[in-house]
DNA sequence: ACTCTATGCGAAATCGATTTCATGATCAAC
DNA sequence: GTTGATCATGAAATCGATTTCGCATAGAGT
């Protein structure tokens, strides 16, 4: 590749001009001309390495999230993608398996990387950003908190798990079971915390830990706790699953014993992307996952530009879809 | 962050010692140990940018695809970020959304950014690698071939497409339909083939052309294709569909029509992970996407390593998953 | 006409690591 | 005891851009 001192020498200018050209600072027309065609001769293009190197900030943002494979990840990725790249930044996709150890060495190579921020779906909320805050790279968390004072954006859990059941109540199911991700992980236990709510009020007279469980937020985790409640002595009539994984693993067990709902009622807090059933037979709490990740692109960028107001955290409503009706 | 010349002060020794140290180079066991803990006590990490620029290479790795969203592809993403990890490198996902623009620029990036390599889904067979050829990156492509003489890794397209076919007929159907992607994308192609071949030989009077519809790779498209189908005066009583999007758009449309599988047979070319029928209600040919990850990440370090053998293919077959028979 | 400011531009320093080269020390061999 | 080989080590060059600094020229103000 041609370097800077050649488009220089060609152009018949200093190597200063050549980089004053290329980042919008004046200089004479002809100059201007004239480094413009030798860099296009020479197919010139700035190394990146290098700038980085003396800015000490590159045009890169990292992406960390547990799990790349789940939909509403690649979703948020997304959302964040466009952004980013409107501005110029690209983005590195850290895919950490909810493991603090591969997180730890993603948010280190993120700083000796010189990257711009983080964009982080942290594995717990025990993750350390010691390092990362003393190098004064911005981090927007997104989907779960922190623990640490900084943006955020999040989902209202605790409404979406509210809203999921409540609908189940109002379509007529009285034994309404809840399946979540680890207790640990705060989605998870907000999203229970709202059936649980509305559980107490509609239902006093039941036993809610009977019907709650705790899995992984995954879908065999749905599957094995599906087929849990199942063999209860006094199995659910319905179910609220605290994520689109856990509900597509539960309505594969359902489908199998020809429990299809709305037989057995079913609300999924999240979307359905790839579901092959008729969309009408499943009540949905649509999580916002794309608008999560271009609003925390947003917050990012500007973080970056060096906005430095107080932290802000952002809350996105999901969108009950109901069911229609048993036909 | 400290710096390499920070350290070596506070060890005593020169900054090349510290560099020594840090890249296994032989050092007396005093100036070893004076150096560790100097980092240690520094918390110093190498600055990999600085790194970079001298040495002219990077530890990561660009992974260039079409379709973030689609499963395909983050099962692919997830194989090359396990083998790519593991060796120490650090994956950047780069989405194209299938516009060759957006593949160039990354293309550009890549290069600029003195990235390891290259692994590229590509876009259209015209997808032009002179620039990063010429920077001499390694690029090996998945899924889809370039045009240009290098490592690749595919799925045995024509003969995935013949399976799924072949095994309808095997179930009794008796007008298969087909639905695929862009004529221009190879595997869509290829599999389209398959399928003809097929018709070809057992329905020697049908009109293949008929039954057979390019779309999108996506699952609107195969919405779309399914519902034109089914307007045919004599519509089909089983379709193969072209790749996993194609099959969860197709297959809702039969839902809401009341014409659940196996009603009217269908067979996929992919994997449905996020399925919520009963599993054994469609035949699948499963494509091994992770495992294509996993070669090709395996192949690029190899190049990355300076490994200069003969360009090489590897094909990948699918693996027939039968649906069960009609119970 | 004389100062003063503005502006374009090149020389050189800089970012932080790696690597070449030269030096001096150590040790074995004859 | 001299020669030669081996090895640890530091000084300095290097990667390719950005940026500071100072000079020179042009134009404005009085």
């Amino acid at each position: 590749m041609a370097t800077i001192y050649e488009v220089a020498k060609l152009a018949g200018v200093s190597p200063a001009t050549v980089s004053r050209v290329f980042n919008g600072v004046a200089v004479s027309d002809e100059k201007l001309a004239a480094v413009r065609e030798a860099a296009r001769q020479l197919k010139f293009t700035p190394n990146r390495t290098a700038r980085t190197l003396r800015k000490q900030e590159s045009e890169v943002i990292a992406l960390v999230i547990p799990d790349i494979e789940n939909p509403y990840f690649t979703e948020l990725a997304r959302g964040v993608e466009d952004v980013a790249q409107k501005a110029g930044y690209s983005v590195v996709l850290c895919n950490t398996d909810s493991q603090l150890e591969k997180e730890a060495t993603y948010l280190q190579i993120a700083i000796s990387e010189h990257m711009a921020g983080v964009i982080l779906a942290a594995a717990s909320d025990t993750t350390n950003l010691d390092d990362i805050q003393a190098a004064g790279r911005p981090v927007v968390a997104v989907d779960r908190g922190t623990g640490y004072d900084i943006d955020g954006v999040v989902m209202a859990n605790r409404m979406a798990g509210q809203a999921a059941t409540e609908h189940l109540v109002r379509a007529g199911y009285r034994r309404i079971a809840c399946i979540t991700g680890p207790r640990l992980i705060e989605t998870a236990y907000e999203r229970a915390q709202g059936w649980r709510a509305v559980i107490a009020r509609q239902f006093p007279d039941a036993d809610p830990d009977e019907l709650l469980r705790y899995s992984t937020f995954r879908v065999d985790g749905g599957r094995e706790v599906m087929e849990e409640l199942l063999e209860l002595p006094e199995p659910p009539d319905a179910m609220v699953a605290g994520n689109n994984l856990l509900g597509v693993g539960a309505i594969q067990v359902l489908t199998e014993r020809g429990l299809t709902p709305p037989k057995l009622g079913v609300a999924v807090v999240g979307s359905l992307p790839f579901t092959t059933l008729s969309p009408s037979a499943v009540t949905l709490v649509r999580l916002p996952a794309r608008h999560m990740g271009v609003t925390a692109a947003k917050m990012l960028l500007e973080r970056i530009a060096g906005d430095d107001q107080p932290a802000r955290t952002v809350v996105l409503r999901g969108e009950l879809q109901p069911a229609r009706p048993a036909d």
